[in-house]
DNA sequence: CCTTGCACCTCTAGTTACTAGAGAGATTAC
DNA sequence: GTAATCTCTCTAGTAACTAGAGGTGCAAGG
């Protein structure tokens, strides 16, 4: 039996997260020592291993929650798992299309601007007046979602 | 003098997100007319739209804070201007690349998912053991942040 | 046996950039 | 005049945590 402590090194999640996890669900409440410290099995190792590896792949907890009830019944087809990656691989692919996007026109003002004074600054003017730039995306309707 | 709904069509920026720009300060308190409502004149127009456009761009709104500063004072280099572009420029390429690594990885998961039971499901099994990925970015220290 | 010090506990609040909703007042159109 | 639409403020919620306060558990050194 671990400690958070030692399960946080061991999965490689931060002790505060598991903590977090447990609250919204994504983990059984921990079995308790005597002075109400939690403890970890082997069946709690892997599951969080397995929320880890699946949010360095982007997918958010909501997927991650259906991908373990999922994992849970083994004898099921592997559909479904199969279209929450799919959708997963689609909004990286589209997040992708929308950065190349951005980085495009950023180039574009940066080397517009000659180095001079912010009056003759193309970044600040292209921001100012977005006719000024190729803004294939302009009036997109809604703003951006490249957050992080 | 438009109201705020108004101003919201012309630049292309919902009411409740102005409202939210004058609490955080992005934008100056609105001049009211006699019955309290917000009326705004072309400067706060041009203003807005600047937010948007960096927005677009993907601009964290303390970034566009300071680009506004800037172009407040147009008779200063632009050095400044360019560098919180720059700086725009690598987060996007970072992001870029990141999530080309992402992408990669959930086609291999994909690819090798035979569309059979969840027992066989190479999702699940990828997700549940990292070791079966090709995983260049394996241990990376800090999850994602991918958002979106 | 006692103390030091780290790990653990709970709870609250903060982060980013908004969005949604309640309940009430202002304006405009007919 | 009244009905419809806008606008007002305020609170709370979103995703996925992170940070901090104030208090307890536990293992090891002296």
């Amino acid at each position: 039996m671990l400690t958070i402590g030692k399960l946080s090194d061991a999965a490689g999640v931060k002790v505060p997260t598991i903590r977090y996890y447990e609250e919204i669900g994504l983990l059984p409440e921990a079995e308790r020592s005597a002075g109400n410290q939690r403890l970890y099995g082997q069946k709690a190792q892997e599951r969080l291993t397995f929320i880890r590896h699946a949010r360095e792949l982007g997918f958010p907890l909501d997927a991650i929650r259906d991908l373990l009830s999922l994992s849970d019944r083994p004898d099921q087809s592997c559909a479904a798992a199969d279209a929450i990656a799919s959708a997963q691989l689609a909004a990286v692919e589209a997040r992708i299309a929308r950065l190349v996007a951005l980085k495009a026109e950023l180039e574009r003002m940066l080397v517009q601007c000659a180095g001079g004074v912010i009056a003759d600054c193309r970044v600040i003017e292209v921001l100012g007046d977005h006719a000024k730039c190729h803004a294939d995306h302009a009036h997109a309707g809604h703003l951006i979602e490249v957050a992080g």
